[in-house]
DNA sequence: CTTCCGATTTGATCCGAATCAATGACCGCC
DNA sequence: GGCGGTCATTGATTCGGATCAAATCGGAAG
């Protein structure tokens, strides 16, 4: 858990060729900026299940995620956990409204991090209203999916909830990777579950049922989406 | 539905005497800043039951409620609800990630609201780094609160969930009207329902039930919390 | 004061998803 | 190639909360 290995000093990669720059935050800055921002980043690397920040740990920094998938969640006293999120290349993370952060974060697989620190970024940002900005777009963005998700959790059935999730994603994978046939699904069935709200048996239950159904094709690591038209129709009505 | 009053033409109260100011994004504002933002910002009025905007509207304003109580909530197609938020005196109202609102606004009994036109506001706060932070962070103290509301929808059971929302909302009350042992309770208990994931005759048997355990007792518009501490391990664990 | 009507409470029953319990598939590792 | 372990699937049963169905309350209007 949380060994990270910071490849470079400083930032070795250009920002300037940072293949999620126009899906991240520094999509705002120009290139004067980037060089600027560039040497308060540095990239960090975590292993498949890493805890990359716990919860009520200290906000010491900001992340913008490069490559692979992370599960943000939540857990109760009693070990319950809700997933509040995955993590995508080009999202940001760490926004706080306390100085702690009230979520973890896990890599799911291999991950690289862009971290910048916390009081760093801060300064940079303070005079840069573009940046601010676009910070706010991203948080607010991320408020919409939130308010999105709210909806699923208390008024949706477990069908619902799987299919809007696999539409959901598929579509959130297609804006990094452009759109394909096959969703990767590189979280466990006890991720899904405990983002849908779910148990991994109902999860694996109605996949089944949806593979018998010619909606989907269960693959290792993916499904493969037969009938996208029925599935959104079930994510919709 | 959605007759609107407007009182007084710009603004007739000077800002520095609002009394939600401190509690509202207008804090980070000085007094020069205050005077100009007031020729913005026009009083508005709605009665019970009126909605303010309805979901899909294309976005033109922003607000902050000055007084009364409000709720935001989604709709599905076939018409299930689900609550996302209550908006007390001094939140702000209507940043949304599109161009259109993503979500409804009804006023739950008669509201007073101080609308900005959506342009003239982002001109106004266009050169202003200290404005822009405070709306960055009241967004990011409502993505906190859509985070918890995750984790009571998709991992808590009905009793949790009622507990829960009793010390969340009496917290809230606390900070507009100082602490108090009644909790008022301006929204029906469908409403109370459709915001925990619940239905009207499962809120009604768990307030019932928290009545006889002599944790509340119910009082109409309102329960007082008579065992806030046994309240607050239920809403806990 | 009485009537009316929506909001709330209470009761009986049902059902979807959770829980409990195996079983089966897929790894990496000797 | 077999072994152990984790993850996923499948089946049987239970249970919490939904649904269906009446009462009952309480405020507004006359």
């Amino acid at each position: 858990m949380m060994t990270s290995l910071v490849t470079g000093e400083p930032n070795d990669h250009p920002c300037t060729e940072c293949a999620v720059r126009r899906l991240s935050v520094c999509a705002a800055l120009d290139k004067a900026d980037l060089r600027e921002l560039a040497h308060l980043g540095r990239h960090v690397h975590f292993g498949a299940g890493d805890t990359v920040f716990a919860q009520e740990e200290m906000t010491t920094s900001f992340y913008n995620l490069l490559d692979g998938v992370m599960r943000l969640y939540k857990l109760l006293p009693d070990g319950r956990r809700q997933i509040i999120g995955f993590v995508l290349p080009g999202d940001f993370l760490g926004l706080s409204a306390s100085i702690h952060h009230n979520f973890a974060a896990d890599a799911i697989g291999p991950v690289e991090l862009c971290q910048f620190s916390k009081s760093a970024f801060a300064r940079f940002s303070k005079d840069r209203p573009d940046l601010l900005r676009r910070v706010n777009e991203l948080a607010v963005r991320e408020l919409g999916q939130a308010q999105n998700h709210m909806v699923l959790l208390g008024r949706r059935s477990a069908e619902e909830k799987v299919a809007t999730f696999l539409i959901t994603w598929r579509d959130r994978l297609a804006r990094v990777n452009g759109p394909s046939q096959a969703v990767s699904l590189p979280m466990s069935r006890q991720d899904i579950a405990d983002y849908l709200g779910l148990t991994i048996e109902t999860v694996s239950r109605t996949f089944t049922r949806f593979d018998r159904d010619g909606v989907i094709e269960i693959m290792p690591g993916s499904v493969c989406l037969k009938d996208p038209a029925r599935a959104e129709a079930l994510a919709a009505a």
